[in-house]
RNA sequence: GCGCCCGUAGCUCAGUUGGAUAGAGCACCAGAUUCCUAAUCUGGGGGUCACAGGUUCGAAUCCUGUCGGGCGCACCA
């Protein structure tokens, strides 16, 4: 790896400039000085400058594109501007080795002190490490879930409700101060259908014969325990009254339990809300006919007549006038319409005024996490954010696709009319909490999931759920193992933040904290992208290193990590994979998984 | 017909937001292994990154078009 030569010519009493060893600063460090001597202008734009791990081995520990992006600003050939870059580098004491490769990659190896100091590091911090100061505190709202409530969760929604919670989880590791908001749609017609439902469910627990449940109600078995307590508490006082005179309660009641309800599938995976925002809310404060009076202003809405969707005209198609907001103006493709036909405002309207409410709670960054079949919403939806922020802020749609449900490989059939779809408490039920939140962040959200139950409860390597945890609870296990030997205070996690880490010299130790050092910058850019499922592919990643260690050990014992015979050298090996296990348990704190200590 | 998402090894998917020779797990093939610290391990084959152009030092990644799959398409939420 790196000779001791280089080692022992850069002691670590030296001071530094790579402070992280996947920063930019001891890069910027160089090209600032190579300016102060007036080999390159002053006033470069750095902003294209990489410094990160190169994909090749033996391209050395971090590769910069720096000469190449410079070049031509600074009016020089990639390669000899290289060349000057390089030999500022090599002065740098953190820096053993430095080389120029291809069209002008510059290819720099650290010494290993830097990497030791980096494993303290990662003792120091704890399970902290990692944590970021990217996103400066800035207000952040994650709008997920948002479930209408009429029945309970189904298995689908849960991918939606743990993509957006880990998200905003890994956003809050990244320094983003984050509101987890769930949206309450619960003044639209879907809500009367449900107070109807709840009505006859009522009159059935009055001792009613209420037959089959009619067309166009809610026939699922959920509802009877509301009207069950509704008969219990009131009688029969709502009984013979005409519709308009029970409907409103009977909203409210319905919605209350589903809230319930819902509130409660959602704790079974441990997902808390910080605040609710109900639709009916909205429109009863007035913030419709505000946001609307708000573009009107701006002369963002007509009246006009929309042409019919082409290739697939509705039967009931009728050009007819109405209200439009000038969606066209922001990017969507056609004018959205804000009133239905009877006068009232549509879907749309009421979640312009939301998103204009979010904005004015202060936040730029609104993050909605939607089931794929949205997915033609999102382009009103930014014209509108556009429109109602002047372009401040930034809405970011993520649309989760279908989670495809199935038993030992053969698929569930579900179907929600029929009432047999399989809710979230069934598969919470029999796969855990844990297992289930970690299996729905291991695709991309716009990619289908295939969700196996009898996989995903697997003991074996084929189950990354498992083979993440018994990762981390190896380490423990060798740890616990390690103080029968050693005794605790040999061990305590002062003892190993200062343990003799040069002792550590094996090529595979030293890439494995190599690996772990990634862990900061893999949590910055899974923040900026949105993207908590390559979370997921770095603690597997991690836990095959890992085990991969483990395995070295049984041919040549000595890489086992306790050495009996060598207190120091165990100490530092403890470091390590306690190192392991402390980066691992800040990955699945943010899935809401618990690291355990023991697979039994 | 239009819009959005997707197309990477036989299968399921990664791919550090434009970097160097495109990776992993299953499956397949060939070996090792009944020991130890705990749920086997090591190696190998396998690719025109759907296709065709373009942008530049450099493209799986960005732009355009074609083909194929999913979702959606006035007033539902």
């Amino acid at each position: 790896m790196i000779p001791d030569a280089a080692v022992r010519r850069h002691p670590m009493t030296r001071t530094t400039t790579w402070n992280k060893p996947f920063g930019r600063d001891g890069v910027v460090f160089a090209l600032n000085a190579l300016s102060g001597e007036g080999i390159i202008p002053a006033d470069l734009d750095f902003s294209r400058i990489t410094v990160e791990p190169p994909r090749e081995q033996g391209h050395g520990h971090v590769a910069t594109n720096a000469a190449m992006v410079l070049s031509k600003q600074a009016g020089m050939k990639p390669r000899d501007l290289a060349e000057h870059i390089a030999a500022r580098l090599e002065a740098d004491p953190a820096v053993a080795n430095v080389e120029i490769a291809g069209p002008g990659f510059i290819n720099i190896s650290l010494t290993d002190e830097v990497w030791y100091r980096e494993l303290a590091d990662v003792l120091r911090a704890g399970t902290a490490y990692g944590d970021s100061t990217m996103g400066q505190g800035e207000p952040a709202n994650v709008e997920f879930v948002s479930v209408n409530p009429t029945g309970p969760m189904h298995a689908g929604h849960g991918r939606g409700a743990v993509y957006g919670d880990t998200l905003a989880a890994l956003l809050e590791k990244a320094g983003y101060a984050v509101t987890r908001e769930y949206w309450i749609n619960d003044a639209g017609a879907q809500i009367d259908t449900l107070s109807r439902s709840l009505h006859l469910r009522y009159r059935e627990a009055l001792g009613e014969d209420i037959g089959e449940i009619p067309e166009g109600l809610y026939p699922g078995e959920y509802l009877i325990p509301s009207a069950q307590a509704i008969a219990k508490a009131d009688g029969d006082k709502w009984r013979g009254l005409e519709e308009a005179d029970w409907l409103g309660s009977f909203r409210r009641f319905a919605i209350d339990d589903m809230m319930t309800m819902i509130r409660n599938d959602l704790k079974m995976i441990d997902i808390e809300f910080d605040v609710f925002t109900a639709e009916s809310s909205i429109v009863e404060t007035g913030k419709v006919d505000a946001a609307l009076d708000f573009l009107t202003e701006k002369g963002l809405i007509y009246t006009g007549v929309l042409e019919p969707p082409k290739g697939k005209t509705p039967e009931d198609w009728e050009p007819r006038p109405q209200t439009l907001f000038k969606a066209t103006e922001y990017g969507d493709d056609v004018d959205r319409p804000l009133k239905k036909s009877d006068g009232s405002w549509t879907y749309f309207s009421t979640d312009i005024a939301y998103h204009l409410d979010k904005y004015r709670r202060g936040f730029k960054t609104m993050i909605n996490v939607w089931g794929a079949d949205h997915g033609g919403y999102v382009k009103r939806m930014n014209a509108a954010v556009k429109a109602l922020t002047d372009g401040e802020g930034e809405l970011d749609v993520k649309l989760c696709q279908m989670v495809n449900l199935m038993d030992g490989g053969k698929q569930l059939k579900m179907s929600k009319r029929a009432g047999n779809f399989v809710t979230i408490r069934d598969v919470i039920d029999q796969v855990g909490k844990d297992v289930f939140r970690f299996i729905m962040v291991t695709r991309k959200n716009d990619a289908q999931l295939d969700f196996d139950l009898q996989q995903v409860t697997e003991q074996s390597k084929d189950n990354p759920v498992f083979y993440v945890q018994y990762a981390h609870a190896r380490v423990h296990s060798v740890l616990r193992h390690a103080t029968e030997i050693f005794g605790a205070d040999a061990l305590t996690p002062e003892k190993l933040a200062d343990a003799p880490m040069e002792k550590l010299t094996d090529s595979a130790e030293m890439a494995i904290i190599m690996q772990m050092a990634g862990w900061p910058r893999l949590v910055e850019s899974a923040a900026l992208a949105h993207e908590p499922h390559r979370v997921a592919f770095f603690l597997y990643d991690l836990a095959a290193a890992f085990h991969g260690l483990w395995n070295m050990g049984n041919d040549n014992t000595d890489l086992r990590f306790i050495m009996a015979d060598d207190p120091e050298l165990t100490r530092a090996r403890m470091a390590l994979i306690r190192g392991v296990a402390l980066v691992i348990a800040s990955g699945l704190n943010i899935f809401g998984v618990e690291p355990k200590e023991e697979m039994r």
